[in-house]
DNA sequence: TCTGGGGTCCTAGGACCC
DNA sequence: TCTGGGGTCCTAGGACCC
């Protein structure tokens, strides 16, 4: 199967609308003002060259690159060039797409030569969208996705069981999609720092720091193995969810009240437009300066309106009085349609 | 340097039931 | 007086991804 994921994806599809920015550092991230607190969503190569990257603080790469044109966040603008891409990539022939996201997707396919039909992709994504791709080859999922790393930027690159651990076995675990910075310190603990360690680590220290299920799932992750199948299943949003960042710290509770009913107002109105009753619900704190707090709870699925933000506003009563607050969020959880329940939607553990 | 916003999935522990 | 074992549901928290 194939991993195809987008060269510079925002800052590109920014660069199509004005082509004067071809060539310079481009920032997009939050509203575009970097005295904001908000964070960049994608740095154009001109911008990584000076070490700015994804997740980076807004007012720190506006630091590191005093030259760069900062932009705001057009969602729909990238949704739009998003559904052009993916719609080019159901076109190829004998595809099955799997999308992850706004700039990649798995695309299974039975070839020969799966670089040419790569590099057919790659052409055919160009022509109708002006934009730019990589393309990982391999024989599982996280093989395909692996690759598409070395085949950047433009390119193509294969890995197999054949050249797996030649490849990734120095790299540390990290480069592993699933294992971040806190799983990594882990398995560092228990002296797998590498990919080649993890490959071969201990089961049963694994599942005793991990759990049976993830304990396993990371060691069949080093060794890049897992499921081979693309599914196109229609993705179901199990919930929807709204949170801001105040610019400045809030305690007064009638103002964490009324950033609470906004937020479920627009939360249950995403609700609305899928047409489906709220099942749960979630409130997220972020106290100042870092500590995040949850607050969950289930409610009947015939709630209306009402039912739900008086819930909601029991979730509000567990905040902390007089600790001062930086971000708070609102989820919905919805109930599943019977067409996508347990086993049906693709999970983590399937892959 | 100081950390957005929208998601998904997994685990632990307590409550409760038979 | 001592109090099993298995199962499910719920809540809180953690981790990761784009």
């Amino acid at each position: 199967m194939l991993h195809v994921d987008l060269d510079q994806f925002i800052a590109a599809v920014e660069v199509l609308r004005n082509p004067d920015l071809a060539g310079k550092p481009v920032i997009v991230g939050g509203r575009g003002d970097p005295t904001e607190r908000a964070v960049v969503s994608t740095a154009s190569y001109e911008a990584r060259q000076f070490g700015v990257g994804s997740g980076m603080p807004l007012r720190i790469a506006a630091r590191k690159v005093p030259d760069a044109v900062i932009l705001p966040v057009d969602a729909p603008a990238y949704l739009a060039a998003s559904e052009e891409v993916m719609a080019t990539l159901r076109d190829q022939p004998g595809a099955v797409v799997q999308v992850l996201g706004w700039d990649e997707a798995f695309v299974g396919v039975a070839t020969d030569d799966p670089e040419a039909y790569a590099r057919r992709l790659q052409h055919d994504v160009l022509d109708r969208t002006r934009l730019h791709c990589s393309v990982g080859i391999g024989d599982t999922l996280v093989r395909a996705k692996n690759a598409t790393d070395f085949g950047k930027p433009r390119g193509t690159f294969r890995l197999t069981a054949e050249n797996w651990l030649e490849v990734m076995g120095e790299r540390p675990t990290t480069a592993l999609w699933g294992v971040g910075s806190k799983v990594s310190k882990r398995l560092a603990a228990l002296g797998i720092g590498t990919v080649a360690q993890l490959a071969v680590g201990d089961a049963e220290a694994l599942t005793g720091e991990f759990g049976p299920k993830m304990g396993l799932w990371y060691r069949q992750l080093g060794r890049g193995d897992g499921s081979n199948v693309v599914d196109d299943t229609p993705w179901v949003a199990r919930g929807h969810s709204k949170e801001t960042t105040f610019q400045t710290d809030i305690v007064d509770p009638d103002a964490i009240e009324a950033a609470a009913r906004h937020l479920l107002d627009q939360v249950l109105d995403e609700v609305a437009a899928d047409d489906r009753p709220v099942v749960g619900l979630g409130l997220k704190v972020r106290y100042a300066p870092f500590l995040t707090k949850t607050f969950t709870k289930k409610i009947p699925s015939t709630a209306d309106r009402e039912v739900v933000l008086a819930r909601t506003l029991e979730l509000i009563a567990k905040i902390e009085p007089g600790r001062p607050i930086r971000l708070l969020g609102v989820r919905a959880e919805m109930a599943m349609p019977d067409d996508a329940r347990e086993g049906h939607t693709p999970t983590r553990s399937g892959w």
